[in-house]
DNA sequence: GGGAATATTCCC
DNA sequence: GGGAATATTCCC
């Protein structure tokens, strides 16, 4: 019975009901909505033109076309005395002075408070009429209890009587209200976390593919990174146009303030040397290839880092710092003066000039944790790559260094990031609404709270992973960006520590005019660019006239290489989506459209100090060079810090306590 | 209107009824006798023998072939309940002491002391069950009659007065308690906001680094794309264990059907080519390099992409099936022979060794738009890099090859694009949660829906907004694996192509040994595997042996590199954290402390495996190669599936109809 | 089997 | 527009 009972209603059920007291709202609502919308019946029946009543325009078809597509009858009379039983009334007719033949002007209007255009979330406020006269369980106690009542209090009593019905009425809705509510939360919280598992699910793969090039770049770094001989051009025949590059000697100073100063004098010594920027004095240092880490310790072995091929340049001796002394070269290594070009001796940077090894940089880092590695390499590969012009590694090397991710993340108000912070206040709120009735003090007994307001399926093992999600992943997210950020400064540093100027290598692609992605090689477009390099800037500053995209165009990049000799021979585009189409500022949205405009887009701060002056006269090394990486990191890490204390309040009592949350809870303490 | 209603309802009604006081009989009741009379349904339902009870037969059938003739709807359910409102009971099966399946033997029997065959006239003695417990007009009657009482009553009755205000204020409370909830919704709809636009960087991120991945691979590609020579060994001092591999040859067959076969034959034509293998005849081919893209569009350039360089190394006459000729050495260009090493005839690629050329690969790949690309770069990098012996490039390679992602893209039920596939069929669900009470029929107008539920400040740009993200950041996702699977492949042909076996390269990280991260450079290790490569075995297919982690070690490897020449010069370990820390069998969780408790961990399959013997014979390829990953992203590709429905399940009061609802509506109709 | 809410009909 | 009975659905 109940069997056949259960098989045969079911396919009855358009809308899953709630556990509880049935559906929200009751389908005559739902389907009456659905028929105004309709267009398919927009002849018959139709939202006014405000949205806040609806038309039947010829009642009689209506009755035969449309009502028994959603009910289970057809007679208009039926459907009016719903709309009655809801509350609807009819909005008779304005200027219909004249009665015209009913089926020609014949037309209904029919209006709820609660029944507009867009808004089915109101509909669960429109309340059928209950069964007249029919007085609830407590009513009716209240009833009989007074029915011994003065005359005059029976009649204020029946009135009351009314009230409390609509008393009753009113919880019924609200009970009702409150459980679409917990639903829906409930529902929330299960795409939050699909969502946050995604959000890993990205952040391992984002970390992966970081590693990967970071390997990529710890590799090409030991294979070009030491070398610093430009005159190969007697050894590998080159075009003069190439060979005007390297002729100049890299020199580049990177003067945002408060990304890091850094100057870099590769070939300081070198007779044609101009030193009409103001070199401070001090030792040449090369930088060091960062390798971000996400759950680095840092070791002994992480300082200590023997590097043979850079011990082929000892450290001046005020050096060292911070680091322990570079160890000598490897006796079986072959140095770099083994190098088969004849033109060893100037490739052979300048003897003053100081190896890879770890500056102010590192100790200041944001992540404590990561530690340089001093780049090494066969020597063999080495002297093999030597041969190559200074201006083909340039490019090279450039087309590796600008296709990074340019998000300066320095301010905790920029970039989506930021956008964490602006959840924040609404925590004390949440947490209400999730644990109610858990008082703020009570940070270990977990309860059902709102959302097990009307039934208990185990609310808690939701909350405890939901919590753990949310702020486990926003600490992923945080590691991404960081990490990102970090990869930026690798390679910047990785290529200003060959010699060469990223900003400069980029300038086709992120200049000051973002519009022509080709390189530019031309002999005058080695001059120092006093900007702060395009990976440095934020791509959202288009303000300013540097905002270039940060993408390098790899193909035209190539193209220019080898259009340079061979004109004819174009490299061909390949349509990567960023190499063509974005060459305007943008650089963070590939879609925006999809931006919410709920979500303010936050400007990052040095939107507003781009065009602060460089500091001059400070050209050496700064220590401030992976400022801002580490800012970035920095920000990026406060995200959970801001954001999850939101979450972790709200996030009840079995909410994993995760780092973030740690200092309001002590805060609870007190 | 009242005509209407009666020329709507008369077909319904087979008896007229009376004016007075109603029907003197039910409909019901009168539908039920004629039914059981009507001889149409003998078949189903019936009178007794005795005619003082009524069988049905079969109630399935009876429902939909009986019931709907003659009331509105075909639910046994409500058929039985209306027999319970009148009074009828069923009869328990005489004989039945065993339990038969329900379908065959079930009949039901109802009897009622009025319902007899033949005597209609009883019906109207069958009373219909009066609302339970309803005190109707007589209750509050009854209690307006007891007004007239003593004044403790009355007393009684203003202790009622203060229980009405409490309520009223009960309810005030439980009003703001709602307005809460609501703002706390609200906010939770922003952070799932932010969830996605934090995706959305992710994705953005993502691409970029795949970008410079491409950018990378494709700069190695010119770079060592063309080296076919391995004879170096002369020029650049190795030690005999290097040297094996390389004499080896590298001959690899692979053959995926889905992803297209192709042969690599990078040596023929060289004297001491083993061609124990059979190679299949026809012209020795390169692979190319694709480059992944997310909104790549073939161009016809993408084709022709003449190359320079590689015409330095004029293709054979029947080559460019595929691709035009490329266009001859520009008179400019120095030739490879100008090399200045003193092996330079010896470092010029095999003259009949072909150039990178589009293959059939590229032809069928997986991802259409993906359009190839072949690589170019300057042949006095050619002729440098050509100096390094195999044995070195071919470590290098694999420590670039192998630290990526090793999920096949052949197939489209494997890996997370497959997650889309499986996840579009939730979209609608997914749709209806976050629009429920959208209407289906409802295409142009926007609403609020659930998430907008008590105040509505722009309801609608958020759900669109939402949606958008919703469905596009999905899409991001696939792209980003896709993107992934694709270098992946890239790599591996990329590898391939240059004479090396991406798996055996691999051999130490992601071989049979998941445990053993070194490199096992020994000769007998460069035996050509007939096996297909990793990345074209479709990661489900195989439930056979070896899982590895597939991370590569790349300090390792340096460690070996640099430690086979010069022992006591270890490559610093910089404390990555897949450095050291994952060679064990996870791959896809770093942080394994961050994963939701409640999404449940999944076992990836190799982890059942790991301890699986190698199969004899089979040293560095196995099928399975890739399999530990694909399941796991299987797995999480499965999450949106599981979890959304449930979504729209919970779906809430202003659900909209789903599909499900549809049937059940036109059946109404019937 | 029955309580209870909604749906439909009929009637005023 | 609404009272009231019956009808249908849903749930326990």
């Amino acid at each position: 019975m109940a069997t056949g009972q259960v098989a045969l209603a079911r396919h009855r059920t358009p809308v899953p009901v709630q556990k509880s007291s049935r559906q929200v709202v009751p389908a005559f609502l739902q389907k009456l909505h659905e028929m105004v919308n309709d267009p398919n019946n927009h002849e018959l029946i139709r939202w006014s033109e405000a949205g806040d009543s609806f038309y039947v325009l010829d009642h009689e078809r209506f009755a035969r076309e449309v009502l028994g597509r959603w009910f289970k009858h057809q007679n208009f009379a039926s459907f009016v005395r719903q709309l009655n039983m809801y509350g609807f009334h009819k909005i008779p007719h304005l200027q219909q002075g004249v009665l015209r033949s009913d089926t020609d002007t014949e037309f209904w209007n029919f209006a709820h408070a609660n029944f507009h255009r867009g808004q089915p979330d109101l509909l669960c406020l429109i309340q059928r009429k209950k069964q007249s006269a029919q007085p609830g369980d407590e009513v009716v106690m209240d009833l009989r209890e007074t029915n011994s009542a003065t005359p005059a209090q029976a009649n204020s009593f029946s009135g009351q009587v009314v009230d409390i019905h609509s008393i009753v009425n009113g919880i019924a809705a609200i009970k009702r209200h409150q459980s679409t509510i917990s639903a829906e939360l409930n529902e929330l919280k299960r795409s939050n976390q699909l969502l946050w598992q995604d959000a890993m699910d990205a952040r391992t793969k984002h970390q992966k593919q970081q590693d990967t090039i970071n390997r990529i770049v710890k590799f090409l770094a030991g294979v070009f990174g030491n070398r610093a001989n430009p005159h190969k051009e007697d050894v590998v025949e080159s075009n003069p146009s190439r060979a005007v590059v390297p002729r100049r000697k890299s020199r580049f100073l990177i003067e945002d303030g408060r990304t890091g100063k850094v100057t870099f004098d590769n070939e300081k010594g070198v007779p044609d040397n101009d030193s009409e920027m103001g070199d401070p004095p001090g030792p040449t240092q090369y930088p060091i290839i960062e390798t971000p880490q996400s759950i680095a310790s840092p070791t002994p072995s992480d300082r200590i880092s023997p590097d043979p091929f850079l011990g082929a340049y000892p450290p001046p001796p005020h050096e060292a710092s911070h680091i322990p002394q570079q160890p000598t070269q490897s006796p079986s290594l072959p140095t770099p003066t083994t190098d088969a070009t004849p033109s060893s001796a100037q490739a052979t940077p300048n003897p003053k000039a100081t190896p890879f090894q770890p500056t102010d940089i590192i100790g200041r880092s944001v992540t404590p944790n990561r530690s340089p590695v001093n780049m090494e390499f066969d020597p063999r590969i080495q002297v093999v790559l030597n041969q190559l012009t200074p201006a083909q590694i340039q490019q090279l090397l450039s087309s590796l260094s600008h296709t990074l991710d340019p998000i300066p993340t320095t301010d905790p108000s920029s970039s989506s990031s930021s956008q964490l912070t602006q959840y924040t206040p609404s925590s004390d709120l949440f947490n209400q609404f999730i644990n109610p009735s858990s008082p703020r003090h009570d940070t270990h007994v977990p309860d059902g709270g709102l959302l097990s307001f009307d039934d208990h399926h185990d609310p808690m093992n939701l909350q405890e992973n939901n919590m753990g999600n949310v702020s486990k992943s926003w600490k992923a997210t945080a590691d991404i960006e960081r990490d990102v950020n970090a990869m930026n400064t690798d390679l910047d540093t990785f290529i200003r520590g060959l010699g060469l100027d990223p900003q400069h290598l980029a300038a086709g692609s992120a200049g000051s005019s973002p519009s022509s992605p080709s390189l530019h090689l031309e002999p005058d477009d080695t001059h120092v660019d006093p900007q702060p390099p395009p990976s440095l800037v934020h791509p959202d500053t288009s303000s300013s006239s540097s905002g270039g995209d940060p993408i390098f165009d790899f193909d035209s990049f190539l193209n220019s290489f080898a259009g340079s000799g061979h004109p004819d021979t174009a490299f061909p585009t390949d349509g990567e989506p960023f190499s063509a189409a974005n060459h305007g500022p943008i650089a963070l949205d590939p879609h925006p459209a999809l931006h919410p405009p709920a979500v303010a887009q936050p400007l990052l701060p040095h939107q507003h100090q781009q065009g602060a002056p460089p500091i001059p006269g400070v050209r050496g090394v700064s220590p401030a060079t992976a400022k801002r990486k580490s800012d970035a990191s920095e920000l990026a890490a406060q995200l959970p810090l801001q954001a999850m204390p939101a979450l972790t309040d709200t996030g009840t009592a079995t909410a994993t306590p995760t780092a973030a949350s740690k200092p309001s809870k002590r805060r609870r303490n007190k």
